[in-house]
RNA sequence: GCCCGCAUCGUCUAGCGGUUAGGACACCACUCUUUCAAGGUGGUAACCGGGGUUCGACUCCCCGUGCGGGUACCA
């Protein structure tokens, strides 16, 4: 077979330390999706201290490329605390890492495989593809290239690309079987008949996936391939590429994907699915990376707080989980709250800031501190805290709670006392104020604190649920406390 | 249609021939408490079905069912 190539243009494979060497291949067209992130996780997690962890761009589909997505996604890696050691903006011994920058490559290989007559080059146009592939099913057989052009004379196939006819190259997958041992699933058998002869090299002359993971990942030294299942069924032809180009394939592992609660495939109608709506959602890359490691994983032992870099220690090919996980958000919620509970009050003021904008500077760290406990999602402090700013407006049923009208405007004409000064002595006023009213009996006293708090929770800050009390009315001032409860005085007054 | 994968509480999972099938989320009580949280205590809840193999199956094998994936000049 002939190629119209003067020699192998195909580099060296990078020399490895001994070390292992994971990548993780997005394609940019859109945002980081959840479960992609997962994958990029798992490659950078089970890397391991002492290995690399790097990042390609799969850019070959010149059709749904977006520009912008890169830097997004770089970003969004980086947001989640995960570190690169090679890539499109750090470089490395392998440059470029964006593989529209290597079509050479790529198209090396492609000639490699056709002068050694593991591939070929292919005419047919999709509508007879489109009809073959009809028939196929309505035939009840398995939809798969005919090999029409399989055979094609060298000097036949040779005219009609110098006459400027379209082509592309096809694998020509060998009768067999193809067998690997995956590292999640086990040994896998496929037989060569169930394997089409994927297109390798697009009219276009940009690589198919299939190639351009080849090449790139034995290029780049890849030992280890995280991926989602869906590639499961073209790993043959991915064996069988590498065969034919006398290299030997890195180790895969095939972890489950992630589905929705209704057990479909993630999707917009589940809600959050990108990486930056989760972080919209008041998310923190913490709980974030601790949540996906479980799906799919887990230490085997009854712990279940991880961060990234514990996460890298302890995690494991031999640990990945096979089955199919549901994304579950009151988990993530929850993990959420651990997470939140544990950052320094100035780390979670910081966090916060973004979702405040109205609060200021210094009220940040007060705030933190109220809300700590109490939050599972940054973006429930806005609403937690929306007494402080905007004016409360309780009517008068609201103002009573467990007290009548005249034991509410009773305990109110008496808060000023109480707010006079400062508030860390309003809870001992308040006790005091209780054993005045409810004599000898403890009973009655806390019924009365509780009714109170309740009166003045509400006349000051509108809600019955607030941080507590005392650093609640810090928050506003206790000037500004007087005059709501001067206001919430007038209301329950106009009524009798 | 054809090829492939998966299968333990509602959910995330532990289990790798012999266990009262463990933990966590959620849920329900109780408790602590100025509300809400957080915390503490307790509780409800699972081995998809049928055949084998074995002294013994959640665990191994086969079939079925269910769910998922692939079936592109997309990744």
């Amino acid at each position: 077979m002939s190629s119209d190539l003067v020699g192998d243009l195909l580099p060296e494979r990078v020399s490895l330390p001994g070390q292992r060497r994971l990548r993780f291949a997005p394609s940019p067209t859109g945002d980081l999706h959840i479960g992609n992130v997962r994958t990029a996780l798992f490659s950078y997690c089970l890397a391991g201290e002492a290995g690399r962890f790097l990042i390609r761009i799969e850019d070959t589909d010149q059709d749904r490329y977006q520009a912008e997505s890169v830097p997004r996604y770089l970003e969004t890696i980086a947001w989640l605390g995960m570190h690169w050691d090679e890539g499109p903006d750090r470089g490395g011994p392998c440059q470029p890492y964006v593989e529209s920058e290597r079509l050479p490559f790529f198209q090396a290989a492609a000639d490699r495989l056709v002068g050694s007559g593991a591939a070929y080059f292919c005419f047919c146009s999709k509508e007879r593809l489109d009809q073959l592939r009809a028939a196929q099913r309505t035939a009840g057989l398995p939809t798969r290239y005919d090999g029409h052009c399989r055979d094609l004379p060298g000097d036949e196939s040779r005219a009609r690309r110098s006459g400027g006819e379209p082509s592309v190259v096809r694998l020509r997958v060998p009768a067999g079987e193809t067998r690997w041992d995956d590292l999640v699933l086990g040994p896998q058998l496929f037989d060569n008949e169930s394997v089409d002869d994927q297109v390798l090299l697009k009219s276009d002359g940009f690589p198919t996936y299939h190639l351009a993971q080849v090449v790139d990942d034995h290029l780049m030294g890849i030992t280890e391939v995280v991926r989602g299942v869906e590639w499961l069924s073209s790993t043959p032809k991915h064996l069988i590429t590498y065969a034919a180009l006398g290299w030997q394939p890195p180790r895969f592992a095939h972890v489950a994907l992630v589905l929705g609660p209704d057990h479909s495939k993630l999707s917009k109608r589940h809600g959050a699915q990108t990486v930056n709506e989760f972080r919209d959602l008041g998310y923190l890359p913490e709980a974030l990376v601790n949540f996906l490691a479980f799906l799919g994983w887990s230490p085997g032992t009854e712990e279940e707080i991880f961060d990234l870099a514990q996460l890298r220690q302890r995690m494991t090919f031999e640990r990945l989980q096979s089955s199919p996980a549901i994304l579950d958000q009151q988990r993530l919620d929850y993990l959420n709250g651990v997470w939140i509970r544990k950052l320094p009050v100035e780390q979670l003021a910081q966090r916060i800031e973004p979702f405040l904008p109205q609060a200021a500077p210094e009220q940040l760290i007060p705030i933190a501190a109220m809300v700590q406990e109490r939050i599972r999602r940054l973006d429930q402090v806005p609403g937690l805290l929306a007494f402080a700013f905007t004016e409360p407006a309780p009517d008068a049923d609201f103002l009573k709670g467990k007290l009548s009208r005249e034991e509410a405007l009773a305990f109110l004409q008496r808060v000023p006392e109480l707010l006079a000064g400062n508030t860390s002595q309003l809870m001992e006023k308040l006790r005091e104020l209780a054993h005045e009213q409810g004599g000898s009996d403890p009973a009655t006293a806390k019924k009365f604190t509780q009714g109170a708090m309740r009166v003045l929770r509400v006349a000051t800050t509108g809600a019955e649920v607030t941080p507590p009390l005392p650093e609640s009315i810090d928050l506003i001032g206790t000037a500004a406390a007087q005059a709501r409860v001067q206001r919430a005085l007038e209301v329950l007054g106009a009524v009798s």
